[in-house]
RNA sequence: GGUUUCGUGGCCGAGCGGUUAGGCAGCGGUCUGCAAAACCGUCUACAGCGGUUCGAAUCCGCUCGAAACCUCCA
């Protein structure tokens, strides 16, 4: 591998140089959403952030597997709700089957991640497929001594591994501090203590998703899923583990400790984790009438919205700041990210226009910038920890070149030419994932050109000067584009 | 209250001890029949207060502000 990938693990708050267990292998395991609602900012953003991940891997050479699960069992609702199943709420409100809830939403976040063009994972497991590895990795924190039952619950006994095992050390909690600050909640006793969490639930009559266990009916806790599918897909010891900050604790911190207490070790070797998102400088919630769902973005039917953003202008909005950072959203930040995305397509198409240099007045670009020096820079952005606001940051400086190219105030060179196109197609289109929507998704646009033409055609007609009138239906004909004079006026069609 | 991220110019956002980020908006110019686009030039910054250093947006401490998590459960 050429490129020397450095990435920040979250483990060691420090930027490290990627080693893949097995190169040219990388395994990457991704929390997916929980699918009781329609997709929203915080699952684009985090799923932006590890396609990313993948594409660049990709595109630097690395062969991937990237699994992202589907977390479709036993959730609950995380605000006034009291105690239950997220999904089999919804599914009694509504009338449904749990499985047809759970199938309604996964198909919606897979229909919102496909028009932000973003790469389906190489496996998408779901929770409630993997039962059984649950089960089995219950059994071996049982039988490793730190998993104890009570009431048809079983439950990772915290403080007993803490005595042998750093329990904290990702998210940086303290066990003491946990252990005093957590107040004491009624219908809790089951635990042996605060910190603990539940491997296996037992369902009570009501709980309509549940399976057979040794410990009687029940479901699995949240965090054995992401323990048992990601070992099963990608081994005991792989390579990257990520999610959104908000899982570091207690969801990662409890991976940790399950799969060391089941495996003797951590299977994780670098925990990725991208930063929350933010609207007009407030978190996104339902109490504050500012949460806004894809769709609503797509369509601009939030009151927050003053009118639709495409999934493009969302892409690249998020890819212009860091993935470790906080993100704004507002309406002024991505009206400037839709133009400067348009800049950026606009340039790409007169990059298909230009013509390169005879090599007697070859004249390289402006002095001292040369196309393998972006090419340098954006590598090495993309090195540095994905830093995708500085890869387009030098994508900005290739537009420059290009304009002043097609101003005829710069030249290129052919094999400047060649490499700026492919430097530009790979990092634009390959790495960064943007589509131009303006060319694929231009019917309107075509219909009013071609009004326009038939209507100026009517006028030459109607002025009797036939060739200009037949010239403009044969030059149409090489389009594929077929006008036909009727006694109501002239219509046309595209023949394919 | 604890843990973890942050706080940069009109707006968004890079920056990881010394050297231009970039985009949007503004201003001045070039080009243009007009408009748009494009190109050139230009302005303004590092939340506050201390400290370390020859030198700090960048390291340390405190204060203020924001976000995530800290209870059941996923």
């Amino acid at each position: 591998m050429e490129n020397t990938l450095i990435l920040y693990n979250t483990l060691t708050r420090k930027k490290e140089i990627f080693l893949p267990v097995n190169p040219p292998f990388v395994g990457i395991y991704v929390c997916g959403p929980t699918v009781y609602g329609d997709p929203h900012l915080g699952h684009a953003r985090a799923a932006l952030t590890f396609d990313t991940v993948f594409r660049y891997m990709k595109h630097i050479g690395y062969k991937v597997r990237y699994v992202r699960n589907i977390t479709d069992v036993g959730h609950l609702e995380n605000d006034a709700d009291e105690g239950e199943d997220k999904i089999g709420k919804k599914a009694r409100l509504e009338q449904l089957e749990p499985m047809e809830v759970v199938q309604y939403f996964t198909d919606r976040y897979h229909l919102y991640m496909d028009l932000l063009n973003i790469l389906k994972p190489s496996i998408e497991p779901r929770a409630s497929g993997h039962i059984i590895e649950q089960i089995e990795l219950i059994k071996k924190i049982f039988d490793a001594g730190f998993a104890y039952e009570s009431k048809g619950s079983v439950y990772f006994d915290v403080e007993k591994f803490a005595k042998t095992n750093n329990y904290g050390k990702l998210s940086g909690r303290i066990l003491e501090d946990l252990l005093s600050n957590t107040r004491q909640l009624e219908g809790q006793q089951e635990k042996h203590n605060s910190a603990d969490f539940a491997l296996w639930k037992n369902a009570m009559p009501e709980h309509i998703m549940r399976w057979p266990s040794p410990w009687g009916d029940g479901f699995p806790g949240w965090h054995a899923e992401c323990s048992a599918m990601s070992v099963k897909y990608l081994g005991e010891h792989f390579d990257i583990h990520g999610g959104g900050m908000d899982l570091l604790f207690p969801h990662h911190e409890a991976e940790i400790a399950q799969s060391k207490a089941a495996l003797g070790h951590e299977p994780v070797h670098y925990w990725m984790h991208n930063n929350m998102i933010t609207i007009n400088g407030q978190k996104m919630g339902k109490s504050l009438g500012n949460f806004i769902t894809l769709e609503e973005f797509f369509k601009g039917s939030h009151k927050a919205l003053e009118k639709a953003y495409t999934p493009m202008t969302i892409r690249f909005f998020i890819l212009q700041a860091h993935y470790r950072s906080p993100l704004d959203f507002s309406n002024e930040a991505l009206q400037a990210a839709e133009k400067g995305m348009k800049k950026l397509f606009e340039a790409g198409r007169s990059l298909q226009r230009l013509i390169a240099s005879p090599p007697s007045e070859n004249i390289l670009t402006s002095p001292g910038i040369s196309i393998s020096d972006i090419r340098k820079s954006c590598y090495e952005a993309m090195n540095d920890d994905f830093n995708s606001p500085i890869l387009i940051a030098n994508l900005f400086e290739l537009v420059r070149i290009i304009n002043s190219v097609t101003d005829k105030k710069e030249r290129l060179s052919l094999t400047d030419l060649l490499d700026l196109s492919e430097l530009y197609n790979a990092f634009v289109f390959e790495v960064l994932g943007l589509k131009d929507e303006s060319s694929g998704n231009n019917a309107e646009l075509l219909d009013g050109l071609m009004n326009l033409i038939i209507e100026l055609r009517a006028q030459v007609r109607s002025n009797k000067d036939y060739a200009t009138s037949d010239k403009i239906r044969d030059e149409l004909l090489r389009l594929k584009i077929q006008v036909k004079d009727g006694k109501e006026g002239a219509t046309w069609t595209i023949d394919s």
